[in-house]
RNA sequence: GGCGCCGUAGCCAAGUGGCUAAGGCAGCGGAUUGCAAAUCCGCCAUCCCCGGUUCGAAUCCGGGCGGCGCCUCCA
């Protein structure tokens, strides 16, 4: 098998600090292939952004949350990375969007990536290294267009500039398509076209269309040339990785690997990576595409609310809401449960389900606070794959710590298997509770420093891998609003607990269950364990 | 019509040539508990169908059936 070829090879030619078990699955070439920086122990990735013109929907998270794990999983495998997230803040659908509302473009795009921004951090995408504007980067766009012509890859119609897909023998690379099977736009653009697949790079301003100066006519630029641009700008012009929804392959992601290439005759990015897309349900088609719109009014399975509600949620802050009802950290559990190429079927019962086996964790983390006096989420966790590297010696615990370990890294490793990688975390939670369990470690005086030490270790370890995942970063914060009542009703149970522990003592259970029960219809859940009685909202 | 993806237990979902097919939800049995909850243990699939390659396939090839995406703005 070529497999352990390639790792011996790859583990001679890596640099020491960053792991080359890595594979990654490469749209351009359809394989999963061994992970090479451009330069040593850098990464430069490039993912595309939404076109700011409204709110943003779930299905523009999945993009962001995985490339959060995959930026963290590099820095965690010692790679220095820079990401970048454009947004495109010009386009005709802005200049739509802000006619129909009587607002500038500008207004409407600010507006619109405000809301992305606060999306964003509600999931946990805190990674991101810049956020680069179109309109921000006019000077390198025009550039850009200038010296495609200069080539002899585009040409000037009319004001507007097109690029000349004859000209480019490699076109259709990505999406491997053919000339001849590409219809192209029609419409009134046809006519100032060599051909119907050339696309624009400058668009001539109509009047009252926002517009910027140019060699050509006052406009603006076409869709794709600000990727090629900004990544240009930003990365070079080879650069690691280029990542966006699947749905982006043809055409963006084709014409800017045309644009860039032609432009600088080198190859535009190493490994091509797409997320699959969302679903709402299993009759409406993607979300936020021509499926839904098409099938919106048609098809709204009355048994799942939730796919008229993410149609509705294309108005004021739905997705902002559907966080504020689930809260971001189960939404980026239920996302990264499943392979990032894979469609994933969106549905609030979906993500309550995952939100069930997620209570593990929580649960988890609340009896390590028990017994060791210490928060999970402050836990010293290595940052680093090799830091985090140990011999468990004789150390039955940690054997299995360490063979759970080995499997994540090893899921991670291959194309960054998240939902495989937390089956492993669930394991590796099982392990620590059974050791708990074993040692009796809730137990004072079953204690030994020796086990303690071994299982604050094997939490560590814990830690160390939700960390690369983004996960259970801080403590949840606890539904529903604070208020000052907050501490008068903690007081109020605590004293519920103890007539029901001096009940308890008597053998007076109708009274101890009385009690648990009727806090119970107050959302309100008792656990006794050996160490006194435990109680907790929801 | 062209290009491509997918079909694993009641549901969700890893695994893409070789130990007893991860994990989660739901369910069932047991340990534990005054009873619960939590936790732990056990049970619960031969991988859409047919054929082929191979010593050996869920995993590769061919053919069906079914679902989906792109080809037009889309993360």
């Amino acid at each position: 098998m070529s497999t352990t070829k390639e790792l011996t090879h790859s583990a001679k030619t890596a640099s020491p600090s960053t792991h080359a078990t890595l594979r990654v699955y490469n749209t351009l070439t359809k394989h999963k292939e061994p992970f090479r920086t451009v330069e040593p122990g850098k990464v430069g990735i490039y993912l595309c952004g939404p076109t700011v013109y409204d709110k943003a929907h779930i299905g523009h998270m999945v993009g962001p949350v995985i490339f959060d794990c995959i930026k963290r999983y590099l820095v965690y495998c010692g790679y220095d990375v820079s990401w970048i997230v454009n947004i495109t803040d010009v386009d005709d659908k802005l200049i739509k969007k802000a006619n129909e509302r009587n607002l500038s473009m500008l207004e409407v795009a600010e507006e619109n990536i405000a809301d992305y921004r606060e999306n964003l951090a509600g999931l946990g995408v805190n990674q991101i290294d810049h956020l680069p504007r179109a309109t921000e980067c006019m000077d390198d766009i025009i550039a850009f267009v200038e010296k495609l012509i200069q080539r002899g890859y585009a040409y000037e119609s009319d004001g507007d500039v097109y690029f000349d897909v004859s000209k480019d023998a490699a076109y259709g690379k990505l999406s491997n398509r053919s000339l001849e099977s590409i219809q192209g736009e029609g419409g009134e653009m046809a006519d100032r076209k060599r051909h119907t697949a050339d696309f624009a790079l400058w668009k001539a301003a109509k009047p009252g269309e926002p517009s910027w100066d140019s060699p050509w006519k006052k406009g603006r630029p076409g869709w794709h040339i600000e990727c090629s641009a900004m990544s240009h700008k930003l990365l070079g012009q080879t650069f690691d990785i280029h990542g966006g929804g699947l749905d982006l392959v043809f055409p963006h992601h084709e014409n800017e690997i045309a644009q860039s290439e032609c432009c600088h005759g080198k190859p535009m990015v190493n490994y091509w990576m797409h997320n699959g897309l969302l679903r709402a349900d299993p009759a409406a088609g993607k979300i936020g595409g021509r499926g839904e719109r098409e099938q919106q009014a048609a098809a709204v399975d009355p048994e799942d609310a939730v796919a008229g509600k993410m149609s509705r949620s294309k108005g004021a802050g739905g997705l902002a809401n559907l966080i504020a009802r689930q809260g971001g950290d189960r939404i980026r559990f239920f996302l990264l449960r499943t392979h990032y190429r894979s469609t994933v079927l969106f549905s609030e019962s979906a993500i309550q389900e995952s939100a069930t086996g997620q209570e593990t964790f929580f649960r988890f983390f609340k009896r390590f606070e028990r017994i060791s006096g210490e928060s999970f989420y402050t836990l010293p966790a290595a940052t680093k794959r090799i830091e985090g590297e140990f011999d468990p010696a004789n150390d039955e615990l940690l054997q299995a710590v360490h063979a759970s370990r080995n499997r994540f890294l090893a899921a991670m490793d291959d194309d960054f298997n998240t939902g495989g990688a937390i089956g492993e975390l669930f394991d590796l939670v099982r392990t620590l509770n059974k050791f708990c369990d074993t040692q009796q470690l809730e137990n004072t005086e079953k204690r030994s420093p020796t086990k303690l030490k071994s299982f604050r270790h094997g939490t560590c370890v814990l830690r160390e891998l939700t960390q690369t995942l983004g996960l259970f970063d801080r403590p949840v914060e606890s539904s529903g609003s604070p208020s000052e009542d907050t501490e008068l009703v903690g007081q109020l149970i605590e004293l519920l607990i103890d007539l029901r522990a001096t009940a308890r003592k008597k053998k007076d259970f109708t009274m101890a269950d009385t009690i648990r029960n009727r806090l119970g219809e107050l959302k309100i859940t008792l656990e006794d364990r050996p160490g006194g009685t435990e109680w907790a909202k929801g």
